[in-house]
DNA sequence: CTTGGCACTCAGAGGAGAAGAGTGCCAGAT
DNA sequence: ATCTGGCACTCTTCTCCTCTGAGTGCCAAG
């Protein structure tokens, strides 16, 4: 249906388009690529290419650009991830090996993807859905008043106030926090509400107002608010890709967490890198962006998920690239520390 | 120097500018305020006004715009701060008080002040400098590893994690908590030091190495990198502004940490609203926006600060409002909390 | 000090024309 | 069958022009 040579003009339609920022003429097409064959032949192809819905005119008298499904095709059998240089490997080794904490991990991945690719990184943190304990601590911080905290194998570490609206004796809440750590240690956050459904049967009967209140916090925290934070870094990117009318609906739709949820997407194959471009996106302002996301985590288990946003007419192989790379890299840094 | 009626008319100047976005004429300003005279008059009083730099003209046939000295002096001296709405006020109140954290505060607080001003807001999160401690806890979270948390009275919460490359007792840790609690206990965080200057010398020659190290871990998290975190929300109502060209330096500024904390600004009057025009703001990408700024906290200290960010042509005399009744329920969150 | 009148300036809108890029198609060459 | 050169055609875009109107500055009179 689309013989070599047809691809191969659209592979250069698509370079060409996205180097240059302006519709691809057929003369210019065989000047800057050696395809061996005429303008006219050329045109002939394109013709056909866009017939097919591969490419489209702005308007009569102008070139040709590629089209969301375009840009598919292009991204799917005509590409290959390019890999980073080994100067930028060694970069964004080094910058990410300097982080102290999850914040810090979070935050220079971000920036660094922000700035290989020069666009919009988005980064959720390490979810707690698929983390697993490593401590509880319960600590009296006033009168009638606790805090708990959870530390994750994910390094992330949650806490919560608690209000106890009686006096607690240390004894108690010792003898709590005892039976947490040893009944959730090493346990799954999903498994959490199972391991901990006969709590209440397990204490004295005097420590029972207090065991049901922090289970019903801890239960909140961890499982039932699986707030799913999200940064994003390199805003300023947006405004050099001149997506003028939508520049607006596209810092919107950034600024909603659920948006952004829904964005980095549900992996169909979860650790693999996903493109969506264009009219792909499920959202409506966001109809001239592309999306490339992958998960990442500590060792092959996908914990959350990265990527960046860019115009469609955005370098998909250098992309690629980046995020894959950087995605590796987080991965490692998170497994080992 | 400048007589009232020459006042008058600047302030009409400023407020039709603002609602407006064009440049005003003599004729339209005698049109919409009764000023009482004719136009003429007012021409001749434009004319002053501009020599003197509070107004200036885009090109020689068109009307006239204020100058960042034409605003400054109207901030200064012809508005008073727009009180909210009693709808507002209660919008406001309900909204934060069902923050139930204090990243949820702030966050929440940001969002508010972007809607309610419809521009940039940026939030400065409790700084740890003006803050004291009211808990410090140390927890073994495996093998040679603790983990170091420290709750202040704000509300904000502390972590580091700590090699001890030894095994520790329990006693050892309980010691030490125990001690550092007495001895840190309401203590002024930028005290801390003092507090702890002699604490090697006070434990048993057996744990000096876990003391010393903790001790390193506790100073370097909480004084030395006082890491003012801070986050902005409202970024799409920059593309409202129309800044056009400079929009993407604007971005770029907002990216960066220091920038910001430049921007909110070293306040003269610590709690009092500090309002920034135009080239009075300490960054190059900024001249085209004035920032509205003011210290907040809880009770009558302030501990940071809050601040939105628009285009010069701003409403002040509703922003200033709308930034004094949110730092002011923020604190009242704060102290309550 | 204020006012009406008047000449002057200049940005922006609108239109006409020329230039140029790129296309589609056709007939001939390979 | 496929490719190629030629050619007419279509539009956008750029430039140049004029015209309009808002707004000014100045002046002489109230």
């Amino acid at each position: 249906m689309l013989d070599d040579r047809k691809l191969a003009v659209l592979r250069a339609i698509v370079e060409d388009y996205v180097s240059t920022h302006e519709p691809v003429g057929s003369k210019t097409l065989v000047d800057r690529h050696n395809l061996g064959v005429s303008p006219a032949t050329i045109r002939n192809d394109m013709a056909v290419l866009e017939e097919q819905g591969y490419i489209a005119q702005p308007h009569t008298s102008a070139g040709r650009v590629p089209t969301d499904k375009g840009y598919r095709l292009f991204v799917d059998r005509l590409s290959t991830i390019k890999p980073l240089s080994a100067a930028e490997r060694r970069a964004i080794e080094t910058f990410l090996a300097n982080a102290y904490d999850l914040d810090d991990v979070v935050s220079r991945t971000v920036r660094l993807l922000a700035q290989l690719t020069r666009q919009v990184a988005v980064v959720q943190y390490p979810s707690l859905t698929r983390s697993s304990v490593r401590h509880v601590e319960l600590v009296p911080i006033a009168a009638q008043r606790l805090l708990l905290v959870v530390i994750t194998n994910t390094g992330r570490v949650e806490q919560r106030a608690i209000e106890t609206h009686e006096d607690v004796s240390d004894e108690a809440i010792a003898h709590l926090r005892a039976l947490l750590n040893a009944r959730l240690d090493g346990c799954w956050l999903t498994d959490v509400p199972d391991a901990l459904a006969d709590l209440p049967e397990q204490v004295p009967v005097g420590e029972r107002p207090l065991a049901a209140t922090v289970l019903s916090v801890l239960l909140e925290s961890l499982v039932e608010k699986h707030e799913e934070k999200i940064i994003i870094g390199g805003a300023a990117n947006l405004a050099r890709a001149d997506l003028s009318q939508s520049l607006r609906d596209v810092l919107e739709a950034l600024e909603e967490q659920v948006v952004l949820m829904r964005l980095l997407g549900e992996a169909e194959n979860p650790s693999g890198l996903t493109v969506r471009i264009g009219t792909e996106n499920p959202h409506e302002g966001l109809r001239t962006t592309s999306v490339v996301a992958t998960g990442y985590g500590a060792g092959d288990q996908a914990v959350a998920r990265l990527g960046v946003l860019g115009p469609t007419r955005m370098d998909y192989p250098g992309t690629m690239g980046a995020v894959r790379a950087v995605a590796r890299y987080v991965g490692q840094i998170l497994a080992g520390s």
